[in-house]
DNA sequence: GCATTCATCACCCGAAACAGTGATTCGGCC
DNA sequence: GGCCGAATCACTGTTTCGGGTGATGAATGC
């Protein structure tokens, strides 16, 4: 039997997941909360084996909530809900310990499995939500100019904090030399300094 | 019925999940690989549903079919499979293209679960995995000093390429102070220069 | 009331980064 | 053979960074 919670500032979204979860065998439904406060003061002197949380709410939203739940009980499990169907949150939720994330709009069958797999401590998503966090995930290495090994190395080491100096020490080269590759890499990417540089370079996995 | 193919350089294992997938009604066998160009050999006159795909194999590596797989033909789902169970690994992979992850030594009711789930276009970890991949996320945030507001402020915006001079014109203060928070941020996070600081910021998701 | 921390400002100085310009060598390509 | 781009090296400036040191007021906390 597993025991799902509910957190979520619609009440109707509350109403209809309850009524899809009512005639589910393996499934109790122990409680509900509307805000991140009543959530907390439940799980005080309660328990659940999986909680529904809306990644979108008023005060503390569901990412923080999400972070101070694992935190404090991390045998329970949390399936990410939203409307929103953005890579981002959907990253950030699944990086403060959500195992799963779905739509509100989901099928009965989808929200039914992604619960199943969720308790048994598998990580789920479902389909719209997986597209949706790969295709965030391809953005961010599409369009962008070749670089040489030449350059590729040197922009490592300048990452590793090395100085021009101490690259040219380092493989064997003129420091002059280092500075060029430096100051190709601060062009074909286009940006103005060695700030701007290695973020883009970490942000886009050059490195 | 849901087309399976293979592909892996331990014939062991070949064995291993053919055998817990011979009885299966729903699931057909339609062939294997040991090397990633006969994967891609096999592809040219035929298809498949889903690909279990070692990510460790001599020549091209796992992540690498993956991306051209899914490159070629995007509406294939790969399901990740390995000994290893490194969070590094795992990221890659989905990154690459891969909707799910298992290991070698999963049961036969995971391995059927995990098809199923990545079939229906849902993205799934087993247990063991998902917990690798939540620690490899996790440890990237913990064990760092706090910043202040101001010190987080001034950071983002050294990390937008902004120079300590147009800082102190942009929100109001001497670049003598930009410069002190500047010192202390290279101070606090134990770093060297702005290089190895934007580094940490990012990867440490700080900005 | 007193210690601590933050935020602010100030100066010196050497090292590093950035801008601009130009040259040579080497290998691949048509 | 000639073209091109990568990789190498060189010099000259100006700007920025980074280390060290120190000071002051405001807010916080015990």
């Amino acid at each position: 039997m597993i025991r799902v919670f509910i957190v979520d500032d619609h009440p109707v979204v509350i109403e209809g997941i309850h009524s899809l979860l009512q005639n589910e065998k393996d499934i109790a439904w122990v409680g509900q909360a509307m805000n991140a406060a009543s959530c907390l003061g439940f799980f005080v002197n309660n328990t659940a084996d999986v909680v529904l949380m809306d990644i979108s709410m008023p005060g503390m939203d569901g990412v923080e909530l999400c972070s101070l739940m694992k935190e404090k009980y991390p045998g329970i499990m949390i399936l990410g809900l939203s409307t929103f169907n953005q890579g981002l949150y959907i990253k950030k939720m699944v990086e403060n310990g959500a195992s799963g994330y779905i739509l509100k709009n989901s099928s009965k069958e989808e929200l039914i499995q992604a619960i199943h797999a969720v308790h048994e401590g598998h990580i789920f998503f479902s389909g719209e939500v997986g597209i949706a966090l790969q295709e965030y995930q391809k953005s961010s290495k599409t369009a962008l100019p070749e670089l040489t090994a030449r350059e590729k190395e040197i922009l490592g080491l300048i990452a590793e904090g090395y100085t021009n100096p101490q690259i040219a020490e380092k493989i064997f080269l003129s420091p002059f030399t280092v500075d060029s590759h430096r100051k190709n890499l601060l062009a074909k990417l286009g940006v103005k300094n060695t700030a701007s540089l290695i973020r883009l370079a970490v942000e886009r996995k050059l490195i």
